[in-house]
DNA sequence: CTTGGAAAGTCAACAAGGCTGCCATAAAAT
DNA sequence: ATTTTATGGCAGCCTTGTTGACTTTCCAAG
Protein backbone atom coordinates (compact mmCIF):
# COMPACT_ATOMS: atom_id res chain seq x y z
CA UNK A 1 0.00 0.00 0.00
CA UNK A 2 1.29 3.71 -1.00
CA UNK A 3 1.09 5.25 2.63
CA UNK A 4 2.42 8.79 2.88
CA UNK A 5 1.74 10.08 5.61
CA UNK A 6 2.38 8.80 8.88
CA UNK A 7 -1.07 8.92 10.89
CA UNK A 8 -2.72 6.04 12.75
CA UNK A 9 -4.44 3.75 10.99
CA UNK A 10 -5.24 5.81 7.94
CA UNK A 11 -3.79 7.07 4.49
CA UNK A 12 -2.53 10.87 4.77
CA UNK A 13 -5.36 12.03 2.08
CA UNK A 14 -3.35 15.50 1.84
CA UNK A 15 -2.07 14.75 -1.47
CA UNK A 16 -5.82 14.79 -2.72
CA UNK A 17 -6.42 18.22 -1.87
CA UNK A 18 -7.89 20.65 -3.89
CA UNK A 19 -5.01 22.76 -3.95
CA UNK A 20 -3.03 19.79 -4.97
CA UNK A 21 -4.90 18.93 -7.52
CA UNK A 22 -4.71 22.59 -9.15
CA UNK A 23 -1.09 22.57 -8.55
CA UNK A 24 -0.80 19.48 -10.84
CA UNK A 25 -3.63 20.71 -13.62
CA UNK A 26 -1.17 23.77 -13.68
CA UNK A 27 1.89 22.06 -13.78
CA UNK A 28 0.65 19.53 -16.71
CA UNK A 29 -0.18 22.87 -18.40
CA UNK A 30 3.32 24.10 -18.44
CA UNK A 31 4.99 20.78 -18.84
CA UNK A 32 3.10 20.02 -22.04
CA UNK A 33 4.17 23.22 -23.36
CA UNK A 34 7.54 22.65 -22.95
CA UNK A 35 7.13 18.90 -23.94
CA UNK A 36 6.05 20.72 -27.37
CA UNK A 37 8.52 23.33 -28.03
CA UNK A 38 11.33 21.88 -29.29
CA UNK A 39 9.32 19.89 -32.09
CA UNK A 40 7.92 22.56 -32.54
CA UNK A 41 10.89 24.85 -33.61
CA UNK A 42 11.99 22.30 -35.93
CA UNK A 43 9.12 21.64 -38.03
CA UNK A 44 8.29 25.34 -38.04
CA UNK A 45 11.79 25.46 -40.19
CA UNK A 46 9.67 22.79 -42.35
CA UNK A 47 6.52 24.69 -42.82
CA UNK A 48 4.34 21.58 -40.66
CA UNK A 49 2.86 21.45 -37.33
CA UNK A 50 2.36 19.28 -34.71
CA UNK A 51 -0.20 17.56 -36.45
CA UNK A 52 2.27 16.35 -39.19
CA UNK A 53 4.88 15.28 -36.69
CA UNK A 54 1.71 13.00 -34.70
CA UNK A 55 1.71 11.59 -37.93
CA UNK A 56 4.92 10.66 -38.72
CA UNK A 57 5.62 9.92 -34.99
CA UNK A 58 2.70 6.88 -35.39
CA UNK A 59 3.67 5.80 -38.97
CA UNK A 60 7.33 5.53 -38.11
CA UNK A 61 5.84 3.39 -34.87
CA UNK A 62 3.72 1.43 -36.82
CA UNK A 63 4.99 0.75 -40.57
CA UNK A 64 2.46 -0.08 -43.03
CA UNK A 65 -0.56 1.05 -40.78
CA UNK A 66 -3.38 2.04 -42.31
CA UNK A 67 -5.50 5.38 -42.29
CA UNK A 68 -8.35 3.90 -40.43
CA UNK A 69 -5.78 2.75 -37.81
CA UNK A 70 -4.25 6.08 -37.49
CA UNK A 71 -7.18 7.79 -37.00
CA UNK A 72 -8.15 5.42 -33.96
CA UNK A 73 -4.45 6.39 -32.64
CA UNK A 74 -4.79 10.18 -33.20
CA UNK A 75 -8.28 10.29 -31.83
CA UNK A 76 -8.87 13.00 -35.69
CA UNK A 77 -10.77 13.13 -38.24
CA UNK A 78 -10.36 11.70 -41.54
CA UNK A 79 -9.98 15.47 -42.88
CA UNK A 80 -7.76 16.69 -40.48
CA UNK A 81 -5.32 13.61 -40.66
CA UNK A 82 -5.84 13.41 -44.69
CA UNK A 83 -4.87 17.29 -44.81
CA UNK A 84 -2.14 16.58 -43.10
CA UNK A 85 -0.95 13.12 -45.05
CA UNK A 86 -1.87 14.40 -48.44
CA UNK A 87 1.47 17.42 -47.96
CA UNK A 88 3.38 14.44 -46.37
CA UNK A 89 3.16 12.09 -49.28
CA UNK A 90 3.32 15.13 -51.55
CA UNK A 91 6.61 16.40 -49.80
CA UNK A 92 7.83 12.64 -50.47
CA UNK A 93 8.36 11.59 -46.54
CA UNK A 94 5.28 9.26 -46.56
CA UNK A 95 4.69 6.33 -48.95
CA UNK A 96 0.99 5.82 -49.73
CA UNK A 97 0.30 2.44 -51.81
CA UNK A 98 -2.91 0.96 -51.89
CA UNK A 99 -3.84 -2.20 -49.36
CA UNK A 100 -2.35 -5.57 -50.14
CA UNK A 101 -5.63 -7.43 -49.12
CA UNK A 102 -8.14 -4.85 -49.37
CA UNK A 103 -7.81 -1.96 -52.05
CA UNK A 104 -9.62 0.21 -50.15
CA UNK A 105 -7.08 0.89 -47.25
CA UNK A 106 -3.60 2.65 -47.90
CA UNK A 107 -0.54 1.36 -46.42
CA UNK A 108 1.60 4.08 -45.25
CA UNK A 109 4.95 4.27 -44.38
CA UNK A 110 8.08 6.80 -43.84
CA UNK A 111 10.38 7.07 -46.98
CA UNK A 112 14.10 7.87 -46.35
CA UNK A 113 13.49 11.46 -46.21
CA UNK A 114 10.96 10.85 -43.66
CA UNK A 115 12.72 9.44 -41.41
CA UNK A 116 15.38 11.77 -41.26
CA UNK A 117 12.60 14.29 -40.14
CA UNK A 118 10.89 11.80 -37.74
CA UNK A 119 14.46 10.91 -35.99
CA UNK A 120 15.27 14.94 -36.10
CA UNK A 121 12.03 15.21 -34.12
CA UNK A 122 11.86 12.53 -31.36
CA UNK A 123 15.19 13.23 -31.02
CA UNK A 124 14.55 16.99 -30.21
CA UNK A 125 11.65 15.45 -27.76
CA UNK A 126 13.77 12.58 -26.49
CA UNK A 127 16.46 15.18 -25.19
CA UNK A 128 14.09 16.93 -23.09
CA UNK A 129 12.47 14.17 -21.66
CA UNK A 130 15.74 12.63 -21.02
CA UNK A 131 16.72 15.53 -19.15
CA UNK A 132 13.78 15.87 -17.03
CA UNK A 133 13.95 12.10 -16.26
CA UNK A 134 17.90 12.73 -15.33
CA UNK A 135 17.11 15.58 -13.60
CA UNK A 136 14.08 13.42 -11.63
CA UNK A 137 15.41 10.25 -11.34
CA UNK A 138 14.20 6.60 -11.65
CA UNK A 139 11.41 6.48 -9.06
CA UNK A 140 10.16 9.75 -10.03
CA UNK A 141 9.77 8.52 -13.57
CA UNK A 142 8.13 5.52 -12.55
CA UNK A 143 5.39 7.80 -10.56
CA UNK A 144 4.89 9.85 -13.46
CA UNK A 145 4.41 6.84 -16.36
CA UNK A 146 1.47 5.63 -13.44
CA UNK A 147 -0.15 8.32 -13.42
CA UNK A 148 -0.48 9.69 -16.43
CA UNK A 149 -1.53 6.20 -17.34
CA UNK A 150 -4.54 6.69 -14.86
CA UNK A 151 -5.12 10.08 -16.54
CA UNK A 152 -6.32 8.45 -19.92
CA UNK A 153 -9.22 7.72 -21.22
CA UNK A 154 -10.36 3.85 -21.90
CA UNK A 155 -9.69 3.67 -25.23
CA UNK A 156 -6.68 5.73 -25.37
CA UNK A 157 -4.88 3.31 -23.06
CA UNK A 158 -6.08 0.96 -25.06
CA UNK A 159 -4.26 2.19 -27.87
CA UNK A 160 -1.30 3.07 -25.82
CA UNK A 161 -0.59 -0.32 -24.67
CA UNK A 162 -1.48 -1.96 -28.22
CA UNK A 163 0.93 0.12 -29.68
CA UNK A 164 3.35 -2.87 -29.16
CA UNK A 165 1.64 -5.22 -31.96
CA UNK A 166 2.32 -3.88 -35.52
CA UNK A 167 -0.48 -2.88 -37.49
CA UNK B 1 25.82 5.31 -24.62
CA UNK B 2 22.77 3.73 -23.30
CA UNK B 3 23.73 1.78 -20.87
CA UNK B 4 21.49 0.28 -19.08
CA UNK B 5 22.77 -2.65 -17.30
CA UNK B 6 24.62 -2.93 -14.06
CA UNK B 7 27.68 -1.82 -14.72
CA UNK B 8 30.36 -1.58 -12.08
CA UNK B 9 29.42 0.81 -9.18
CA UNK B 10 26.90 2.52 -11.12
CA UNK B 11 23.35 3.59 -10.89
CA UNK B 12 20.95 1.65 -13.08
CA UNK B 13 19.77 4.05 -16.32
CA UNK B 14 17.72 1.21 -17.98
CA UNK B 15 14.95 4.46 -17.07
CA UNK B 16 16.70 6.07 -19.57
CA UNK B 17 16.72 4.17 -22.83
CA UNK B 18 14.78 5.46 -25.86
CA UNK B 19 12.22 2.33 -25.77
CA UNK B 20 11.74 3.90 -22.31
CA UNK B 21 11.56 7.75 -23.33
CA UNK B 22 9.28 6.86 -26.02
CA UNK B 23 6.98 5.67 -23.78
CA UNK B 24 7.02 8.70 -21.59
CA UNK B 25 6.62 10.66 -24.61
CA UNK B 26 3.50 8.04 -25.99
CA UNK B 27 1.92 8.67 -22.43
CA UNK B 28 2.17 12.02 -22.29
CA UNK B 29 0.47 12.65 -25.83
CA UNK B 30 -2.25 10.11 -24.52
CA UNK B 31 -3.00 11.24 -21.11
CA UNK B 32 -2.79 15.22 -22.29
CA UNK B 33 -6.00 13.95 -24.23
CA UNK B 34 -7.57 12.49 -21.21
CA UNK B 35 -6.87 15.71 -19.27
CA UNK B 36 -8.32 18.16 -21.59
CA UNK B 37 -11.39 15.69 -22.71
CA UNK B 38 -13.95 16.47 -19.89
CA UNK B 39 -13.52 20.32 -20.02
CA UNK B 40 -13.86 20.17 -23.70
CA UNK B 41 -17.39 18.77 -23.26
CA UNK B 42 -18.57 21.47 -20.95
CA UNK B 43 -16.99 23.61 -23.45
CA UNK B 44 -18.30 22.75 -26.18
CA UNK B 45 -22.06 22.97 -24.58
CA UNK B 46 -21.05 26.75 -24.54
CA UNK B 47 -19.90 27.16 -27.99
CA UNK B 48 -16.58 27.69 -26.05
CA UNK B 49 -13.26 25.87 -26.39
CA UNK B 50 -10.11 25.61 -24.69
CA UNK B 51 -8.82 29.50 -25.12
CA UNK B 52 -11.40 30.18 -22.78
CA UNK B 53 -11.23 27.72 -20.42
CA UNK B 54 -7.44 28.87 -20.05
CA UNK B 55 -8.10 32.69 -20.10
CA UNK B 56 -11.52 31.91 -17.51
CA UNK B 57 -8.84 29.53 -14.94
CA UNK B 58 -6.45 31.82 -14.88
CA UNK B 59 -8.43 35.21 -13.73
CA UNK B 60 -9.92 33.14 -11.67
CA UNK B 61 -6.29 32.25 -10.11
CA UNK B 62 -5.24 35.63 -10.51
CA UNK B 63 -8.15 38.30 -9.80
CA UNK B 64 -7.54 42.09 -11.18
CA UNK B 65 -4.56 40.67 -13.15
CA UNK B 66 -4.05 42.49 -16.93
CA UNK B 67 -4.00 41.48 -20.25
CA UNK B 68 -0.24 41.41 -20.46
CA UNK B 69 0.31 39.49 -17.63
CA UNK B 70 -2.10 37.16 -18.87
CA UNK B 71 -0.17 37.30 -22.15
CA UNK B 72 3.30 36.37 -20.11
CA UNK B 73 1.29 33.34 -18.34
CA UNK B 74 -0.17 31.55 -21.43
CA UNK B 75 2.24 32.45 -23.58
CA UNK B 76 0.27 33.41 -26.89
CA UNK B 77 0.04 36.32 -28.85
CA UNK B 78 -2.39 39.16 -28.25
CA UNK B 79 -4.89 38.96 -30.58
CA UNK B 80 -5.51 35.43 -29.72
CA UNK B 81 -6.22 35.99 -25.88
CA UNK B 82 -8.31 39.42 -27.17
CA UNK B 83 -10.64 37.37 -29.00
CA UNK B 84 -11.21 35.23 -26.17
CA UNK B 85 -11.16 37.50 -23.60
CA UNK B 86 -13.67 39.85 -25.73
CA UNK B 87 -16.72 37.09 -25.96
CA UNK B 88 -16.33 36.26 -22.47
CA UNK B 89 -16.42 40.05 -21.74
CA UNK B 90 -19.44 40.18 -23.89
CA UNK B 91 -21.15 37.53 -22.71
CA UNK B 92 -20.72 38.37 -18.75
CA UNK B 93 -18.16 36.29 -17.57
CA UNK B 94 -15.40 38.63 -17.53
CA UNK B 95 -15.52 42.02 -16.33
CA UNK B 96 -12.67 44.46 -17.55
CA UNK B 97 -12.48 47.59 -16.30
CA UNK B 98 -9.57 50.51 -16.71
CA UNK B 99 -7.10 49.85 -14.63
CA UNK B 100 -6.75 51.90 -11.01
CA UNK B 101 -3.25 53.16 -11.00
CA UNK B 102 -2.37 53.30 -14.98
CA UNK B 103 -5.19 53.67 -17.40
CA UNK B 104 -4.19 52.04 -20.27
CA UNK B 105 -4.47 48.62 -18.52
CA UNK B 106 -7.83 46.83 -18.03
CA UNK B 107 -8.50 44.86 -14.77
CA UNK B 108 -9.65 41.46 -15.03
CA UNK B 109 -12.32 39.42 -12.77
CA UNK B 110 -14.75 37.21 -13.28
CA UNK B 111 -18.47 37.65 -12.20
CA UNK B 112 -20.33 35.87 -10.75
CA UNK B 113 -21.74 33.54 -13.90
CA UNK B 114 -17.70 33.76 -14.88
CA UNK B 115 -16.95 31.75 -11.77
CA UNK B 116 -19.90 29.23 -12.04
CA UNK B 117 -18.76 28.12 -15.38
CA UNK B 118 -14.98 28.49 -13.69
CA UNK B 119 -16.11 25.93 -11.00
CA UNK B 120 -18.06 23.73 -13.51
CA UNK B 121 -14.52 23.39 -15.83
CA UNK B 122 -12.10 23.10 -12.70
CA UNK B 123 -14.42 20.29 -10.90
CA UNK B 124 -14.84 18.17 -13.97
CA UNK B 125 -10.97 18.80 -14.48
CA UNK B 126 -9.81 18.09 -10.40
CA UNK B 127 -12.20 14.99 -10.64
CA UNK B 128 -9.77 12.99 -13.52
CA UNK B 129 -6.89 14.42 -11.74
CA UNK B 130 -8.17 13.27 -8.21
CA UNK B 131 -8.73 9.78 -9.79
CA UNK B 132 -5.70 9.40 -11.40
CA UNK B 133 -3.89 10.98 -8.14
CA UNK B 134 -5.90 8.28 -5.90
CA UNK B 135 -5.44 5.37 -8.34
CA UNK B 136 -1.44 5.96 -8.48
CA UNK B 137 -0.42 7.01 -4.80
CA UNK B 138 0.98 9.75 -2.71
CA UNK B 139 4.57 8.56 -4.02
CA UNK B 140 3.98 8.33 -7.92
CA UNK B 141 1.94 12.09 -7.32
CA UNK B 142 5.44 12.78 -5.98
CA UNK B 143 7.43 11.57 -8.91
CA UNK B 144 4.92 13.38 -10.96
CA UNK B 145 5.23 16.76 -10.21
CA UNK B 146 9.17 16.40 -10.36
CA UNK B 147 8.94 14.66 -13.93
CA UNK B 148 6.95 17.64 -14.95
CA UNK B 149 8.63 20.68 -13.27
CA UNK B 150 11.83 19.55 -14.94
CA UNK B 151 10.45 19.17 -18.34
CA UNK B 152 8.84 22.68 -18.11
CA UNK B 153 11.23 25.80 -19.97
CA UNK B 154 13.11 27.82 -17.58
CA UNK B 155 10.04 30.61 -18.55
CA UNK B 156 7.51 28.82 -17.92
CA UNK B 157 8.69 27.59 -14.55
CA UNK B 158 9.21 30.83 -13.37
CA UNK B 159 5.11 31.43 -14.52
CA UNK B 160 4.21 28.57 -12.47
CA UNK B 161 6.01 29.14 -9.72
CA UNK B 162 5.02 32.72 -9.47
CA UNK B 163 1.90 32.20 -9.64
CA UNK B 164 1.65 32.45 -5.40
CA UNK B 165 1.60 36.56 -5.47
CA UNK B 166 -1.58 37.86 -7.12
CA UNK B 167 -1.33 40.24 -9.76
C1' DC C 1 3.90 72.64 -21.36
C1' DT C 2 5.23 70.10 -25.23
C1' DT C 3 7.04 66.47 -27.57
C1' DG C 4 8.66 61.89 -28.47
C1' DG C 5 9.15 57.24 -27.20
C1' DA C 6 7.46 53.14 -24.87
C1' DA C 7 3.79 50.32 -23.11
C1' DA C 8 -1.07 48.46 -23.01
C1' DG C 9 -4.60 47.02 -25.53
C1' DT C 10 -7.71 46.62 -29.91
C1' DC C 11 -8.40 45.11 -34.43
C1' DA C 12 -7.78 43.33 -39.41
C1' DA C 13 -6.17 39.73 -42.11
C1' DC C 14 -4.14 35.31 -42.65
C1' DA C 15 -2.77 30.16 -41.64
C1' DA C 16 -3.07 25.71 -39.24
C1' DG C 17 -5.73 22.25 -37.95
C1' DG C 18 -9.79 20.89 -35.50
C1' DC C 19 -14.94 19.64 -37.12
C1' DT C 20 -19.26 17.75 -40.08
C1' DG C 21 -21.10 16.13 -44.12
C1' DC C 22 -21.07 14.41 -48.81
C1' DC C 23 -19.13 11.42 -52.32
C1' DA C 24 -16.47 7.59 -54.87
C1' DT C 25 -14.66 3.17 -54.70
C1' DA C 26 -14.10 -1.45 -53.03
C1' DA C 27 -15.64 -5.27 -50.37
C1' DA C 28 -19.18 -8.00 -48.32
C1' DA C 29 -23.80 -9.55 -47.79
C1' DT C 30 -28.27 -10.62 -49.65
C1' DA D 1 -27.09 -8.35 -59.53
C1' DT D 2 -28.07 -5.40 -55.94
C1' DT D 3 -27.81 -3.47 -51.51
C1' DT D 4 -25.10 -2.45 -47.45
C1' DT D 5 -20.86 -1.38 -45.25
C1' DA D 6 -16.10 0.34 -44.88
C1' DT D 7 -12.16 3.19 -46.47
C1' DG D 8 -10.61 7.31 -47.66
C1' DG D 9 -10.81 11.85 -50.29
C1' DC D 10 -12.73 16.56 -50.57
C1' DA D 11 -15.51 20.99 -49.70
C1' DG D 12 -16.56 24.18 -46.37
C1' DC D 13 -16.87 25.92 -41.61
C1' DC D 14 -14.94 27.33 -36.94
C1' DT D 15 -11.52 28.07 -33.30
C1' DT D 16 -7.32 29.74 -32.27
C1' DG D 17 -2.71 30.43 -33.41
C1' DT D 18 0.21 34.18 -36.11
C1' DT D 19 1.93 39.27 -37.68
C1' DG D 20 1.38 44.01 -38.19
C1' DA D 21 -0.92 48.47 -37.95
C1' DC D 22 -3.32 51.52 -34.90
C1' DT D 23 -5.10 54.25 -30.52
C1' DT D 24 -4.65 55.60 -25.95
C1' DT D 25 -2.00 56.48 -22.07
C1' DC D 26 2.10 57.19 -19.45
C1' DC D 27 6.51 59.10 -18.61
C1' DA D 28 10.78 61.44 -19.39
C1' DA D 29 13.55 65.15 -21.75
C1' DG D 30 13.65 69.51 -23.28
Amino acid sequence: MQDGGTTGGGENLLFLTDEQLRKGIEAMFFAYRGFTADPDRILAEHGYGRAHHRALHFINRVPGTTVSNLLDILGVTKQSLNRVLRTLVEDGLVDSRVGARDRRERQLTLTEPGRVLERALSEAQRARMRAAYRAAGPQAVAGFRQVLEAMMDEGQRRAFSGLREGG
